[in-house]
DNA sequence: TTCATTAGTTAACCTATGTGAACGATTTTT
DNA sequence: AAAAATCGTTCACATAGGTTAACTAATGAA
């Protein structure tokens, strides 16, 4: 691809939010770098600061919290156009909670701090919509908190298959269950139970 | 209390941070409305919109979800200078994901969407100081996330004791118990095992 | 003061998910 | 192509927490 069509894809998105100019995207991605990722390979790990966040523009990454009895949780899938990183640690230079790293191979645009300000600082169409995705996620992180507690694991991954079928497809059956909070073991379980007799929810109503 | 000095636990929360100045505090009280919550009473309710954000003074409050089986689910518990309400309906004109409700007869200071926003534009202290708080609520939310799937309820609950035992002591059992996301029977449980026998993680590394 | 309500405890039983281990299928590496 | 690693499935068994219900203590209202 050519270099000048690299940020394709991040400028449509851009230009979607009805925020930016051509001239403030182009001032946008002056502070932004871009690489790639191997599949497995990490963007960051757990512990470590997070020196950078990032944009992606192909592939897929995951971010995990990974416990004392070394049992991974995933918190989120990213794809096109989401943005990665453990902004506490980003901001407060403690040790990221999860680690984040790439499903398949994968394109990225990320900034250090430094280069972050900057851009927030002299694009205020940035620092608005970056107001804004920081918005959603807060409220993505409270409903997961909600979905979580009030779900059962059966009913999480039918909401999943349901609301994200591309994500089940995509992505393999373990980070799934780990994406739920259960083992494989379990997910293995339910989706028989799912998929063979009249039991689960998805048949339920049939009388 | 004399009317001027309603504000003055508020005032001193400010001055702590070191970005208002009286001047930037008086302005920001006039947008602010007093009153008070009996013990039960709602400040909003989940499905209704969220019309107002408020700080507190005195008392408590709990921010707690009511999934369809009819269990509640707290979120977290306010005392002296928290904000409350759901910001996503606050924002987004969506119906409140939780409800607020006052535990201990409460002060509040509250303003709702035209003032809130007035406030950030017209002092940038204020904004700063939002935007930080924002920033550390967005946090504590993604560790709660992980608090919650990676640790077991007794885990859950000895941290609790050990890091608020004030609210321990505070707030009645059965709102713990929802708050760590359990029955009473089964907090009534954990307690058991933990104060009794050598068993629990309490004595564990004694032998 | 009495009555009614709410809060906490206990116990027996139930259920969803975890655990460990085995197996075949698939993918990756050599 | 062979060997190694990873992935998904299944099963038997273990366990944390839910459910129901009974009982007592504490609180609040009449």
């Amino acid at each position: 691809m050519e270099p000048e069509n690299k940020f394709a894809k991040l400028k449509a998105h851009f230009a979607e939010t009805d925020l930016f100019s051509g001239e403030d995207f182009e001032k946008l991605i002056s502070y932004f770098t871009v690489t790639t990722l191997k599949k497995k390979e990490f963007f960051n790990k757990q512990g470590e600061l997070c020196r950078h966040l990032a944009f992606v523009n192909s592939g897929c990454l995951r971010a995990f919290h990974t416990d004392d009895k070394g049992d991974e949780f995933t918190m989120y899938f990213a794809f096109l156009n989401w943005w990665v990183g453990d902004k506490t640690s980003f901001y407060s230079g403690t040790p990221s909670r999860f680690s984040v790293q790439a499903l398949e191979d994968s394109e990225i645009f990320y900034a250090d701090k430094t280069n972050w300000e900057k851009a927030l600082d002299e694009i205020p169409a940035f620092e608005k919509w970056y107001r804004i995705k920081t918005r959603k996620s807060y409220e993505a992180t409270q409903q997961k908190i909600i979905d979580t507690q009030t779900e059962s694991a059966e009913q999480k991954y039918l909401k999943l298959l349901k609301n994200a079928p591309d994500i089940v497809q995509r992505i393999p059956q373990h980070y799934i269950a780990s994406y739920l909070g259960i083992k494989p073991q379990s997910l293995s379980r339910i989706r028989k139970n799912i998929f063979k007799p009249n039991q689960s929810e998805l048949n339920k109503n049939v009388e």
